[in-house]
DNA sequence: CTGGTCTCCTGATCGC
DNA sequence: TGCGATCAGGAGACCA
């Protein structure tokens, strides 16, 4: 399950292994994994686009359909395009490619953007080869790519649940613009940022630092994790937390990040960074996932509920 | 408007 | 071994 240490690993690796690199074509395999500009949750509606499904039809002329649909053409899914910079905000990934020129044409022919949303299962894996592994399931967009060395490699979007998506954004600033109205980056957080918020939410504090309105980045276990080790009960009313405990809690948040970035993020079930690789940083939890252990601070059992419609554990010694 | 609840989806796991 | 029930949870839709 990614959150923002995961997301960030992904990123990485892909910085690593196609920045620079030349899409040669991109092939969508599934049409309700896109989500349109503008459109909260895309052109196709699920059903619509489950009744047409169309494996391995290629992007173009996808338009032409009588669903009330943008219009997608292989450029926009950055067919044609360079990878030139890849970016994050909180949960989400961005791929930034400048088309090549039209022919004829002096200079390139604009900049393009995807947003991937992972969800609960997604995955950015690239794959050595020019095409997408046989066998490979739940792989819902491909970028065959040439890097800047001439190899083939395979950027696959793949997502099983389908909680994600890929965000089609028709420029780089347009993708800047979407992210304006996401939250600070968890990341950075400061003091500054998180009290105000925090001051008007009314709601349970666990609540409040998952809205990624509020601060992106943080899902429930990064949470958790980082409301132990502020020591706030979880159930806490964020408007009524006192000043030196939300500087506490804005100090934790990018602790605990930092943490689990610098161990390859946390691997549950399916997280792999984009070379395939798992993370460890769910060795280093120290309350998600541990309801009923004793704490590691003061012995005492682990409690667990629901906060938020979220699984929460917090020890009820420490977290206050 | 705010906050709470429902829903989407599949794979892993568990009890019998 | 097989199979149904349960659970996981990001975030938009929907509703009080």
């Amino acid at each position: 399950m990614p959150e923002l240490p995961e997301v960030e690993c992904v990123r990485l690796t892909l910085e690593d292994q196609v920045l620079g690199a030349r899409v040669t074509r991109a092939l969508l395999h599934r049409r309700d994994i896109l989500i349109a500009p503008g459109d909260p949750r895309g052109g196709f509606s699920r059903q619509a686009a489950w009744k047409s499904l169309d494996i391995q039809q290629r992007v173009k002329g996808l338009g032409a359909r009588k669903l009330k649909a943008a219009t997608y053409t292989p450029k926009d899914l950055l067919e044609g395009c360079t990878i030139k910079r890849l970016i994050r905000r909180g949960k989400q990934l961005g791929v930034i490619g400048e088309c090549d020129p039209e022919p004829g044409a002096g200079g390139t022919d604009g900049e393009r953007a995807l947003i991937f949303q992972l969800g609960m299962s997604g995955q950015v894996l690239v794959e050595e080869g020019s095409r997408k592994p046989r066998g490979m399931t739940h792989a819902h967009l491909e970028l065959r790519v040439e890097t800047r060395s001439g190899e083939p490699r395979v950027v696959i979007f793949r997502d099983p649940r389908r909680f994600g998506g890929v965000r089609v954004m028709r420029s780089h600033a347009e993708l800047l613009e979407h992210w304006e109205a996401v939250g600070p980056d968890a990341l950075a957080i400061t003091y500054r940022q998180l009290a105000p918020a925090l001051r008007k939410a009314n709601r349970a504090v666990k609540a409040a630092i998952m809205d990624q309105d509020i601060l992106a980045g943080v899902g429930n276990i990064y949470a958790d994790e980082a409301l132990f080790l502020a020591g706030i009960d979880p159930r806490t009313l964020a408007s009524k937390l006192t000043p030196p405990r939300v500087k506490k809690l804005a100090a934790a948040i990018p602790k605990v990040l930092n943490k689990a970035i610098c161990s390859g993020g946390s691997t549950l079930r399916d997280y792999r960074d984009a070379r395939g690789r798992k993370g460890e940083a769910q060795l280093e939890h120290l309350v998600y996932g541990r309801g009923g252990e004793p704490c590691v601070r003061c012995g005492t059992r682990l409690k667990q509920g629901t906060v938020a419609q979220r699984t929460t554990v917090w020890c009820p010694q420490c977290q206050k």
